[in-house]
DNA sequence: TACATGATTGTTGGT
DNA sequence: ACCAACAATCATGTA
């Protein structure tokens, strides 16, 4: 007889140690350029923004956090303050069940898919534009933009794959 | 006038 | 394998 949750196999670890479980080592966020050039928007310094470089795809807190913010704010709008939510969310966020959490996890994993579909044109382009020596390149290159190929296409919103026995509530 | 900030967790990319 | 930065939000604050 083997193990009844022969699934799990030797993931007896439990979560043990968290490398970082503060990241308040230090609020690095924008490297501080307060250039008094004021807009950032078009300079023709480095500062590469690559506008075609798609954002990070928002994980599954995020995807949380996006409607609740929306209950958050219904049920205070005298809130103001970014952090309200963040905190709010947070708490919340860990109060959900594993279960709960699910659908916002299939979400996201949604998210991500696109994104590496993104990723890979945006790399397709920097692949090209890397190129920058296009002085006597005869060849056809840039042929970008062939992004978006099919936009819409599949709008299913049934993730109902229960086959497997996903009973993962959180019993500790 | 306009941008940076703050606070949350998760994910991704780089070394 | 681990570290570091960034993803949304939006009123407030500073220059």
């Amino acid at each position: 007889m083997k193990n009844a949750k022969g699934k799990g196999a030797a993931k007896v670890s439990k979560e043990a140690l968290k490398p970082v479980d503060d990241r308040k080592i230090g609020k690095r966020k924008a490297p501080s350029k307060p250039d008094k050039g004021s807009a950032p928007k078009a300079k023709k310094e480095k500062a590469k923004k690559d506008p075609n470089k798609p954002k990070r795809p928002p994980s599954a807190f995020f995807v949380f956090l996006e409607e609740f913010r929306k209950t958050f704010k219904a049920e205070n709008p005298n809130v103001k303050a970014v952090s309200a939510v963040g905190k709010a969310g947070g708490e919340k966020w860990k109060s959900l069940s594993s279960a709960e959490k699910a659908p916002y996890e299939a979400k996201a994993a949604k998210r991500k898919v696109e994104y590496e579909k993104l990723m890979k044109a945006y790399d397709k382009k920097q692949a090209s534009s890397a190129d920058d020596d296009e002085s006597d390149k005869s060849k056809s290159e840039v042929n970008d933009e062939d992004d978006e190929a099919s936009a819409e296409d599949h709008q299913e919103e049934d993730e109902e794959e229960d086959d497997d026995d996903e009973e993962d509530e959180d019993d500790d």
